[in-house]
DNA sequence: TCTGGGGTCCTAGGACCC
DNA sequence: TCTGGGGTCCTAGGACCC
């Protein structure tokens, strides 16, 4: 039986996200910076349309979009995180089987509606549901494979049609043709050029080489897209999240810092960041990789240290990991340089239940079952009432919090003066509300 | 002045073992 | 003078993804 494959992704969805919350923008550009307001990561179609490049860096641009009445916007992760819970909550009310690619893409077994005499009918209502129920506008590609999908998905965007499928094997030439190698999945930048050395230039060339000769030029993974690009199903759907075997928290500074307090604040923020992410996915680390550095883009006084701490035996409490990462920091740290980035990394991470089978000989070296207790209560609480409601003495005091006890102190008039970010925050001049997740910043509708 | 963050997989080559 | 054949594990580097 041939398979249908769907891949459903969010149109500009950082961009659309907003866009929800203020209609207003409905015809402006938009764009979404990166952390840190360092470079356009999202463009609703009037600012791919104004010639705004993905990855740009914002201050060449700033004035651009001044003049062109450009809505900029930090990214509001929190925002987004929560939109995207929600389409893809829909998509597994309407669809049997869902894997979640991306914040904003999926992949959808579509094979049921093998019998259906009017699939396309099922595809809008799909995305039309999806449109009604968040506000967020999607595209389907549909096809035997993960790959002809993801190429369907790709047509329909360059062709601002809803959907597009490639379920017929004979429109396929034609549309392949239409598909320049590089929008391929799987083909990145030095894949474009080796292959168009070749002579491949579009998808259709690249489905019609011999995939035993590319497993013996190139490796299994290219032999895999070429077979899936000719209809031959290789990739499976993955519909539970396959846990992580490395976690990483990293920021660059909003300003830089040759501070030592400050950097080692930073690490801890992240430290305790990447252990809950990991405790999250009940995983246990089995070392800690620290690193800081200078500003990359300055070629005098650079430094990069970084240092990896084998931790005993695989450890998820963030206590011990803090630990592990300031005695890291201590072997890394020079001082008399001006800090621009810092990042903490657990590596090699273990499923928890193995590591937290009560052993006397390696008792001391694991997680104690108290310990293990106080990080769940820890992580509940702050799931429950926001993040860094209870925080780690060596983390900052949580930035958030500050910044809502400014908002809520508006009749003290001076305590909005003494908002000092800590130099390595991240600079988030455009940040939009949280709507969704917090309840100060629910939106209010006026009834005209 | 200002340039993001977080992942995965594959291969080749070396070390080491029997 | 001759000097096997495999296997595993690890790491670095390269490539890709969003």
């Amino acid at each position: 039986m041939t398979r249908r494959f769907g891949l459903i992704d969010c149109n500009s969805f950082y961009a659309s996200c907003e866009r929800v919350f203020q209609p207003s923008l409905a015809q402006r550009p938009v764009i979404v910076l990166s952390n840190n307001d360092g470079c356009v990561v999202a463009r609703s179609p009037e600012a791919k349309q104004l010639g705004i490049r993905m990855g740009e860096p914002f201050f060449k641009i700033r004035h651009f979009c001044r003049r062109h009445d450009v809505a900029v916007f930090s990214s509001n992760y929190r925002l987004y995180g929560d939109m995207s819970r929600r389409v893809m909550q829909i998509l597994t009310l309407l669809v049997p089987r869902v894997e979640v690619y991306s914040i904003d893409e999926a992949f959808l077994d579509l094979s049921f509606l093998e019998k259906t005499a009017d699939p396309d009918a099922s595809y809008l209502k799909l995305i039309d549901t999806v449109h009604k129920w968040t506000g967020i506008p999607t595209a389907l590609g549909v096809g035997p494979t993960k790959t002809l999908a993801k190429a369907a998905n790709r047509l329909a965007k360059m062709t601002e049609a809803p959907f597009c499928s490639l379920m017929a094997p004979a429109t396929r030439p034609e549309r392949l043709r239409q598909l320049p190698i590089g929008d391929v999945w799987g083909i990145g930048r030095r894949l474009v050029k080796k292959f168009t050395d070749l002579g491949c230039q579009t998808a259709w060339d690249l489905a019609r080489l011999d995939p035993a000769w590319v497993r013996r030029n190139f490796t299994v993974v290219q032999q895999q897209l070429v077979l899936e690009l000719q209809g031959d199903s290789c990739l499976t759907l993955e519909t539970e999240p396959t846990p992580r075997k490395n976690i990483q928290v990293s920021r660059s500074f909003g300003r830089k810092t040759s501070d030592r307090n400050e950097v080692a604040q930073a690490l801890a923020t992240f430290a305790v960041r990447a252990a809950v992410k990991m405790r999250r996915q009940q995983g246990a680390a089995s070392a800690v990789y620290v690193y800081i550095a200078t500003d990359r883009f300055q070629k005098e006084h650079q430094y990069h240290g970084a240092v990896a701490v084998p931790l005993d035996t695989p450890i998820s409490s963030t206590g011990r990991i803090l630990r592990a990462v300031t005695a890291g920091f201590r072997q890394i740290y020079r001082p008399g340089y001006w800090y621009k980035k810092a990042g903490v990394m657990l590596l090699d991470i273990k499923p928890m239940s193995t590591t937290a089978v009560p052993g006397y000989l390696f008792e001391l070296n694991h997680d104690r079952p108290e310990e293990v207790r106080l990080m769940e209560t820890i992580d509940r609480l702050n799931r429950r009432l926001g993040r860094d409601t209870i925080h780690f003495g060596s983390e900052c005091a949580a930035p958030e919090k500050r910044f809502d006890k400014d908002r809520d102190d508006q009749k003290g008039a001076d305590s909005r003066s003494e908002k000092t970010a800590a130099a390595w925050q991240s600079s988030c001049a455009f940040r939009s509300p949280c709507y969704t997740t917090r309840w100060t910043d629910l939106p209010t509708a006026l009834a005209r």
